[in-house]
RNA sequence: GGAAGGAUGGCAGAGCGGUUUAUUGCGGCAGUCUUGAAAACUGUUGAGGGUGCAAGCCCUCCGGGGGUUCAAAUCCCUCUCCUUCCGCCA
């Protein structure tokens, strides 16, 4: 949610990044509805205060035993008129917020300005590029041939866009997550937190998955439940309508969760494989940090991303969304892609996002400064670190051996009883 | 699933229809005293919104929603959550 006082005076601002975003949502509409409620709110308050007048006049005059007849009668009259223009304010007022939560965040500043995905700025490349003298395969056809990625049966136990991961590739799920958790809790400051993966209603729009996008989501019939479509949400929402203190910021938390989404929309998209999953295991990093350190605070989390890519010895880039690209509630937002040879290009596996006050405002969650004052809103940071089923595709992938096996990182044999390799043989 | 008791400012905790602008304590902040600190004393200390150049003035908020009343933290209904006990259960 913006804050209202931008949108009050500096309008042509917000006009500007909503045209840089290919927003079709009309100032106009706001300012109507805002000098309406504004001008409802004078009426209606001068009248309440005329009320409670009379009734202290009321509470003098039954002390000392005078009549009051007079005054109940024309605060009778008062309370009608007040009841009306009550119900006429609080319908403008929830037409206003129903306006305002579905605003988009503002791009920062030094965001480049684009369409969609093919104005994107490539920031960084690491990493080799591996060359094959064999025709790379795939990473569902590796994996179902070693007998680890089962999408047969898992079509057959829920439908489409599901996988039974099992032998080495559970294994390796497990330990993937094992190995991200270790790095983001012992080495890079991180609290871990392990959160309820449903959530209600109002948990939801603090993050602002609602109320614009609840067909991506999954909902629990009959219940105020919905599945969390990444952990950024229940982590984010961890200290909503909290006050922190400025000297508990920056806080780091992350958490292992699954993630549910419906994928409405991306209908014959990345329909083989483990790529566009109704669920999938991702751990999640979430900050929140002092408005002045929120853009430094990205480099560092982007940076943990990395380093775990890195770790796994895994190309990838690094680029920075553009206006056109960017999500709903970010003001920034790195993508870390990984290297693919059986696609043969790049694609996302962590999106790291400065919301700025965005979230904050929504859910509520500010800190107080350290020399005293008003609270004011933290900035909240989200970055995935990094999802199970993507990085298992990038290992696959390049780490392919022409004859159908492949290698385990070194980072990950640690976790994997210093298994090297998995073959045909392995079970 | 059943029964009982709760929810009040950063925290603790009074108030149970109208001198309550929500008593008091702790904590926080400022000051007095002090070489400095502590202690003591004094003052101060919530959020959101409207209006105004400003000082200020005004409205709303005692878990959420609804009701009774001229007037509700206080009475009634309802929902949510918490505590205790019983039942069931991994």
């Amino acid at each position: 949610m913006l804050d209202l006082k931008i949108l009050q005076k500096c309008p042509e601002l917000v006009e500007r990044a909503l045209a840089a975003r290919h927003s079709d949502i009309k100032l106009a509409d706001f300012k109507k509805l805002d000098e309406r409620r504004r001008g409802l709110l004078s009426e209606v308050e001068a009248l309440k205060s005329a009320k409670n007048k009379i009734s202290a006049a009321v509470a003098g005059l039954k002390r000392t035993g005078g009549d009051a007849a007079a005054l109940l009668r024309q605060s009778s009259e008062l309370g009608a008129r007040i009841v009306a223009l009550d119900a006429e304010t609080e319908a403008t007022k929830s037409a206003l917020d129903a306006w305002m939560l579905r605003l988009p965040n503002m791009p920062h500043a030094d965001v480049p300005v684009g369409k969609d995905e093919n104005d994107n700025v490539e920031v960084k490349k690491w990493g080799n590029i591996p060359s094959f003298d064999f025709t790379p395969k795939e990473h569902w056809e590796i994996g179902s041939g070693l007998n680890g990625l089962d999408f047969d049966r898992a079509g057959r136990l829920a439908g489409s866009r599901f996988c039974v991961s099992w032998r080495w590739a559970a294994r390796l799920d497990r330990a993937l997550v094992n190995f991200f958790l270790d790095v983001h809790t012992k080495e890079q400051g991180y609290t871990e937190v392990l959160p309820p993966q449903i959530v209600n209603r109002k948990t939801m729009t603090g993050t602002g998955q609602l109320p614009k996008f609840e067909e991506d989501l999954f909902k629990l019939e009959g219940w105020d439940y919905y599945l969390i479509p990444t952990a950024e949400v229940p982590l984010t929402n961890l200290h909503a309508q909290e006050t922190l203190e400025e000297r508990e910021l920056p806080l780091a938390y992350t958490a292992q969760s699954a993630c549910f989404r419906s994928e409405a929309g991306s209908h014959g998209k990345d329909t083989k494989g483990l790529i566009r999953q109704h669920q999938f295991t991702k751990v999640e990093m979430v900050r929140f940090a002092h408005p002045d350190a929120s853009c430094a605070e990205l480099e560092l989390m982007r940076g943990h991303a990395e380093e775990l890519l890195q770790r796994l010895e895994l190309p990838y880039r690094v680029i920075v969304l553009c206006t056109g690209d960017m999500g709903f509630g970010a003001a920034k937002t790195y993508d870390l892609e990984v290297w693919l040879p059986g696609q043969n290009r790049y694609r996302e596996i962590s999106s790291c996002s400065n919301c700025g006050d965005f979230q904050a405002r929504r859910a509520g969650i500010r800190f107080r400064p350290a020399g005293g004052g008003k609270a004011e809103f933290v900035h909240t940071l989200n970055g995935s670190g990094l999802p199970t089923g993507r990085t298992l595709v990038a290992i696959l992938e390049n780490n392919q051996r022409k004859d159908g096996s492949f290698s385990i990182p070194k980072a990950l044999r640690p976790y994997m009883d210093g298994v090297e390799a998995i073959e045909r043989c392995n079970t």
